[in-house]
DNA sequence: TTTGTAATTGCAAGCGCTTACACTAAAACT
DNA sequence: AGTTTTAGTGTAAGCGCTTGCAATTACAAA
């Protein structure tokens, strides 16, 4: 192996084209500021050198990095998957870079996150959902980092954010379930606490069932993290109840896909003997068998409107707005009138 | 919203310490070359300012920015989430930091965000599988960035890996179909172009294939992404093929998710019907159904061990190995003798 | 007390880049 | 021809941090 020969630096450029450090640095960034033959000279050494530019040293002189930070609660199954990766689409459109980290559902490790991204100059976060510490905003807000929370809506705070009524629209599907006759439900929610998706869906369920007339005493709802697993042995507590339920809601597609695997290892035929919902309508939700009524999340368009405003925001060109987006309901096999 | 105070700077904690910058550098980054007097009354100061290092700053000081880039071909299934994960955890015990992006299974941006992570100064990269444009390891030499290779092994080469041997262990899987009385084989492979492990893993099934002394075409393949909706189509041209296949071999096992969905839908019963075969063990390949007949990959240990790898490598504690993991056969119900 | 040694601390030179400002030359006016 | 503009370029001052080296202090031994 050859020894590491110096990395080339803008310096190296400006010798080697026979201008200044200055030159070369407009060469990089505003073209149009230069004329056109000192712009061919100096791309020419760039090629030549193989010349890249430092970005931490770029960061740091024009105080903002083109680098938008994002923080999701998990990588290990595909719910913020779509959404991020249209997110990104759009950034890398605009000319900005995306920084990924997962904080395992765990606002401690979300707050450091969020101080690492900042110290490492990111022009904007994009966090998901709206509840944690208010320190954690203050932060943000004295450290003048525009942020936008998506996965939640939140019309009335002064929070940028893009995303849908999680409440109203598990409260949508809980509706369908019970005017398709259900009575006996029993809810696999994710665990509510540190997570407002999770609190407001399965707050969704219990709006309509009380609305209906129904006892929350007579809900049975077990919370567990967003694993396929998790889902599986929830499901195989609620059905040793006295009761059986007549539909499991779950509040995500993963959990749903595991409650349909053991479900049938234990011998019930969905939707025939018991039915089930999930939420987010992630690809795996048609591909389960039976199919699975679910709620429909517009994962693209959320990360797409997502980038839009963070960027606006950075760039000064617009307030902060809170974007609602329409869910829908996805009627599929799992689901059965009774 | 008050006006953003300027962001405190090593400089402000240092005045407000009484001491030197340098000293303040020292408490945080050389508690023991500090008296403990001094690192109390310089962590109070922090403390009180809510200080956070510039994280460019640092890095271009340094030299060095304890942070390690990971480009992955997709975010959009589990296929690398485990392994990842492992990955992360390993690396934050030693005091590193992730910047993960995704390639999109395209070459060309992969190499672009290896410039890209360079750029942002990381010390180490983890990329996965072998198979790129020798231009960018000459680039990945020249600026003397470690590297370790993952999901792939190759003993003779002069990279570091990390991995297991795709085409051993599909051949082995094949054998095994193979000696269940199989002879109609199909075979639902990765885009194997520009894809290593993809390539791998077909030329596995081919070994055994001719292996059993039978002809190369006779062995229908079709490549196609690895997503759960190609599988599918994949699967509905296959069984319009003159001669049915008794089994479809599956790349991975998000493409065999996809076989098993629409094999149902089209009436077909797995297994008695049909075999199907996947490639990963992801989480959801116990639970689709039938569950799958899959190669189970240690991903967790895959990613901490080339965590510990790059490290290694980084600190300049050893030379370039390659890694080589076993994997097994996960027998499960999608496979039937025939 | 004096001197030697080790433990702390400060000084100041960068790290590689952007950008306000100054300057020169060429084009566009009176 | 003289005077403005305008375009293109260079100069140099940082951005916030680390670190080699020199200077200071503390402490122990002589």
């Amino acid at each position: 192996m050859t020894v590491s020969p110096r990395i080339p630096t803008l310096d190296d450029v400006a010798n080697a084209a026979g201008v200044s450090t200055a030159t070369v640095s407009r060469c990089l960034n505003e073209k149009q500021k230069v004329s056109p033959k000192t712009l061919a000279k100096v791309m020419k050494a760039v090629e030549s050198l193989g010349y890249t530019p430092n970005f931490n040293a770029r960061a740091m002189a024009a105080k903002q990095s083109h680098t938008i930070g994002a923080i999701i609660p998990t990588m290990e199954n595909a719910i913020f998957a779509r959404g991020l990766q249209a997110f990104q689409e759009k950034l890398l459109e605009q000319g900005y870079n995306l920084l990924v980290s997962s904080s395992a559902y765990q606002p401690k490790l979300e707050a450091q996150q969020i101080r690492e991204l900042v110290a490492r100059g990111a022009d904007g976060l994009l966090l998901i959902g709206y509840e944690r510490d208010e320190a954690v905003y203050e932060y943000l807000a004295r450290r003048g980092i525009p942020t936008v929370l998506a996965w939640a809506s939140i019309p009335n705070s002064d929070h940028a954010s893009v995303g849908f009524d999680n409440r109203a629209a598990m409260r949508l599907l809980a509706d369908r379930v019970i005017e398709m006759g259900h009575r006996q439900i029993a809810v696999i929610s994710g665990i509510v606490e540190g997570n407002d998706r999770a609190a407001e869906r399965l707050a969704g369920i219990q709006d309509s069932w009380q609305a209906h007339g129904f006892d929350l005493d007579a809900l049975p709802v077990i919370q567990t993290p967003y694993e396929i697993e998790h889902g599986a042995s929830a499901f195989e507590r609620l059905v040793q109840a006295d009761v059986k339920p007549t539909v499991i809601m779950c509040g995500n597609d993963v959990l749903a896909a595991g409650v349909i695997s053991k479900a049938r290892d234990l011998g019930f035929i969905v939707p025939n003997d018991i039915s089930v919902t999930g939420f987010d309508d992630i690809e795996l939700a048609k591909h389960v068998f039976p199919a699975l009524t679910t709620v429909h999340v517009p994962h693209r368009q959320m990360g797409r409107v997502a980038a839009e405003s963070l960027i606006d925001l950075i760039e000064d060109r617009t307030k902060k707005v809170s974007h609602q987006l329409d869910v829908s309901i996805e009627m599929r096999a799992s689901l059965q009138r009774i």
